[in-house]
DNA sequence: CATGAATGAGAATTCATTCAT
DNA sequence: AATGAATGAATTCTCATTCAT
């Protein structure tokens, strides 16, 4: 809260803000530290005092924007206990899709970058706010399904990865199909995924 | 046959063999020419007689190595007519997963590159005699199982992508499951891909 | 005045008198940044904080240099109004000749490179102190003759060509003919040159 | 006339030709001895076999493109000896302003290379049979006039000079004034220089 | 004679990082 | 804390020249 604080936390944003807006038009590797400072508006030196390099701040930004974007979309989900958890998880595939595509500097991005293991450290490990919440929502969301699952995370892994995997070239090329062509295909195969982890009751 | 036509053949061998070596082991943007030639034990303007810059010699690579390792997954795919569609996608899929876990560099290389863009066009236009029988082996596959299908490409866009998408993780790091839960799970997944574009006669 | 800025002064400074050692010595083409660098003591980076290639800093030179000369020369005129325009003119070539044989290096730098273009921009158009006291010096030359001139530009052209180009082979060669013998001659053909472009009244 | 001393000769040429458009139109120092044989359609070592190197075939290829110039002067000029000397050489001049502006890159190849000591070795010290013929023009034209002159070099070398370093600018960016005013000023000039030199009889 | 593959020195330029102010 | 001038290693690419075929 002390101006001197806020200063700092402003020249860091300032720096994290030309970083992305860089890597999204020039690519990271086209981007130079000088690049990053000029588009901030800071001294060369500067950046030395927020970051230590230039994959600091690039996994702080993939981090960042893909809290971000989960933010969002819990935020948009229907929060009611109505839907099955096979619609919600379609829903929210959706939701992400249409995000990316209507952002496709932030699909660039994300879609590069976030393999599993940075996913799963955002999402997953947690250590920050918004990843918390994702966790608590996620867990929450499997339990009050009132169903029982083996291996979550599979579950989970197999529709990340082909969510993220397919709608990249769908979403900027359009290739080799459209984008609602694939959501149709998403919506009937992610229902598959999780019936496949389920475990079903002997008695049923 | 010439003398020197071979002699030219080795040298541009050993220069993509050198490149390869590095991008794998230090990554492209890590390799400099220098480290190329080096590698090669040639001069550093030779480089520039065989290939106008590193990105040219690079994608030469990720088309190479592509179509190598189909062309090694044909030879090993039986090509009695006794299994179904499904199966033989399946047994490909099971051999090219192995494969990539034997090769770990070859993963690293072409799991990072070959995006749909790339194998489209390795594999599906043509242009080079391996893609070319790979398409036409496809193609074959397709017709004699009698069956008919709505979008070929969305069937082999979806099942190329997830597995390229989900091996990585798992043969790397073991993560989020062991590779023969993933191909458990691929093996599940796949028949259900390819029954959602069958065309169903009314009949039935 | 403030210390950093006077230390960025002398860099450039040194630069600049580095090159201009070298282009007269060695030739421009055969300078690299590497020599002009080394010549004035900095890193190869630090030419780059100054001047944007090789061809800035030699157009930089080039118009300098001429500047000079012509501050020089200008000092060294009898200000007095007693002498004719024609004498003037042929006073200043004399000056600028005896300047050149003087100074071998300037003369080769100059006279190669002192084409009308060039001229023209340092000396009459101004943007700078040095130019622009030239042009009003010159002017106020002719305003002063009480005379009219039928184009004014192409009778300095001719002059400034003329000298120029004769010059050159006679001061670093003595040939066709010596010095003094080539002044003598230019003093015969200024004041042709002069009274070719002024404007009789016809009631004379 | 052997056909292979042909071949060579036919090779020598492509090498001049290409050697004369690249330096006309990239310019010299950006014209490699690669541009050249690839120009001329040569192997690489080839060029080797008939020039030492790049000054050679561009100081070869002043030599020739002045003697050219000068051997289609001659003939265009009437050789009837009813003109004065001024006359002659005005309208030499003229023919040859003509001639630079109609090919304005053998106007810049001349102008830019054709100082004193290359004209002064073309025109008048001979070696070849063309200059040994204007030289021989020259003197009979001076002859034939009757009358006495001191100093004939410096006569031409004025000029030449002059009408070499006046028409550059003139022809390329019709500055800073147009070709025939150019063309009446030299004409004016001209004789005033023959004049100067001439040796009257104090008889007269 | 002619070829053109190979060489490797050297040129221009960039850039992360340091450090005096 | 902030600055930005300075550094020099590293990189890409060019090119004259040689020499085996």
């Amino acid at each position: 809260m002390g101006k001197l604080a806020e200063k700092k936390k402003r020249k860091r944003m300032a720096l994290l803000d030309a970083a992305y807006d860089l890597f999204t038009s020039k690519g990271v590797n086209e981007t130079s530290i000088s690049d990053i400072v000029q588009g901030a508006e800071l001294a060369k030196g500067t950046f030395y005092l927020y970051f230590k390099d230039k994959s600091e701040i690039y996994t702080e930004l993939v981090t960042q924007k893909a809290a971000e974007l989960f933010s969002v979309i819990r935020e948009q989900l229907p929060g009611d206990g109505n839907s099955s958890l096979e619609d919600t998880v379609v829903q929210l595939v959706d939701i992400l899709v249409d995000m990316l595509n209507a952002d496709k500097a932030l699909l660039e991005f994300i879609a590069k970058n976030l393999r599993w293991g940075v996913f799963h450290k955002v999402m997953l490990e947690g250590g920050n706010e918004v990843s918390d919440s994702f966790f608590e929502w996620y867990t929450k969301l499997i339990a009050n399904s009132g169903r029982k699952f083996r291996n979550h995370n599979l579950m989970i892994y197999m529709i990340v990865e082909l969510v993220n995997a397919t709608c990249y070239n769908v979403i900027l090329y359009e290739e080799p199909v459209t984008l609602p062509e694939l959501k149709e295909e998403l919506a009937k195969l992610i229902p598959v995924i999780i019936r496949n982890k389920e475990v079903v009751d002997k008695a049923e």
